[in-house]
DNA sequence: CTCGTAGTTTGACTTCCATCGTACTACGGT
DNA sequence: ACCGTAGTACGATGGAAGTCAAACTACGAG
């Protein structure tokens, strides 16, 4: 049997789970906000790798753990891969616009210090 | 000369210098959305002690300077109360929608808990 | 089977942060 | 002038958070 100490199940909170605070702290680090955009860039997820950030291996694991835990990304493994999904059906569920706005705002933020 | 080291002069960023993850990183936190959504709820300013928190004066300061300090709210002094406003134009002027998001989404969670 | 690639885990370190208590300042009223 | 109320300043403290390095696991390719 299979019952392998499974590496490969990973703790998602259920929508019922997510809370605003929580979902308000993930996106205010620099990196993990960075990683949110450039999945909503992107319509398909993506891995890990995918997503360069300037900070090492560990460090990145720990930023995609936190979006998981507090509910922003969803992650399933494809083999050696972990693929990155926004969850945008339960977020926009429960905080109609908000990602959204704040995607918007990033965007305007950076056009307007690119500008400076 | 009336050079008192000034303690009526308070600082706050000019628009300019709001960023984006300051002001999620002032919003994620329990007590400061508590605080916005008074501020939020009232049309009028209101003092420190207008808005009751669950801690102590002292933390209760510190919050207040983070919101200030951070571009969400506006302080002044009146005489020996300080009035606290949000910077609803502002916000609205650089990140649009998002501070309205993030209220509505506050309520829409009270409401659900509330059900549970 | 062996190797490389992708990501995790652990532990350490440092900085930040929410909180408190106490002492202090500022202002208005009497 | 005095007192009370509103808020600040200053540590101190305990816990969370971001970062790294190094050792480890899991899977696919050759």
């Amino acid at each position: 049997m299979t019952t392998v100490t499974s590496p490969r199940v990973l703790a998602h909170p259920g929508r019922d789970e997510i809370r605003l605070e929580n979902v308000l702290h993930a996106l205010a680090d620099p990196m993990r906000l960075r990683v949110v955009r450039e999945l909503a860039a992107g319509e398909a997820d993506l891995t890990c790798s995918d997503i360069e950030l300037p900070v090492t291996k560990s460090t990145t694991t720990h930023h995609f753990r936190v979006l998981r835990e507090n509910g922003v990304i969803r992650q399933t493994y494809q083999g050696t891969a972990k693929m990155n999904g926004l969850r945008r059906d339960d977020l926009e569920a429960l905080f109609p616009g908000l990602l959204d706005r704040v995607l918007e705002a990033a965007e305007a933020q950076d056009r307007r210090l690119a500008h400076a």
